[in-house]
DNA sequence: ATGGACCTTCCAGCACACTGGAAGGTCAAA
DNA sequence: TTTGACCTTCCAGTGTGCTGGAAGGTCCAT
């Protein structure tokens, strides 16, 4: 399988999949006579997983960690659930920090409102932000 | 008032500044007789000003545009409060995706907790991701 | 033989807001 | 006089996940 027909397959390109080789998340495939790439079936499934820890908002460093570990023979389970567990508090993180900051934005807002555009001074620039 | 002090006195630092100043975010200052950047005063407030609007979300180039309506001589209320309704949209679309992806990772955590990892496959990595 | 679709490598750039470092000039105090 | 703290410019790098393009090789159909 050639590096176009698996991008396609898998939907995505052969730039990208060059970019994956390059970084370590697939292995070097072996080669046809003439250099070009050539891939096995399986590559499919391995790039389909690269896409779920992408959708699970998993970095591709990460998502490395999982496939190093599956390529040296043993189950990622656990650190895969590290790794959920770890996201999940980064989420909620982020989820708190932009609550807070909506909260700010909103009050500059309704003070924007509020506030007499006359009483603005240049040297300020803006005095409800 | 020399680009040390005034960093020290807005809390920032002298590369930050003359980064600013090369994005075109601080209009270039006059130079003392020996070639170092000299602010007035003033500068301080516009720093101050940059600051508040990173806190309020906003990007340097959004910024930007409020310096150079208020640089022109008009007061940005209207313009401001354009970016702060874009900016509260902004977040809300963040937080709604971030709540999806919450769903999503929990969903695979919860999976994990109930698959058996012996049923997994070396093939798709992973079952439960 | 020639055109077009594929493949190869390598280098460079995107956005964002800085940050580091080199190589050099200036000034005040000890 | 020399040390150290400033200042200057310019170039390059950070992290993330690609993407673009140049320059060239390969293969198949016409």
């Amino acid at each position: 399988m050639r590096i176009g027909e698996l991008a396609a397959t898998a939907g995505t390109t052969p730039k990208t999949l060059r970019y994956y080789e390059s970084v370590g998340l697939l292995p070097p495939p072996q080669r046809t006579l003439n250099g070009y790439r050539d891939y096995p079936e399986h590559a499919i499934s391995r790039i389909d997983f690269i896409r779920r820890g992408q959708s699970a908002g998993l970095s591709l460093a990460r998502i490395g960690e999982i496939l190093r570990i599956r390529d040296d023979g043993q189950a990622p389970c656990a650190h895969v659930d590290t790794l959920l567990v770890t996201r999940l508090d980064e989420i909620d993180q982020q989820i708190a920090d932009l609550l807070q900051l909506r909260q700010t934005v909103t009050q500059l807002q309704s003070a924007s409102r509020t506030v007499d555009p006359a009483t603005c001074q240049a040297e300020t620039i803006c005095r409800y932000l």
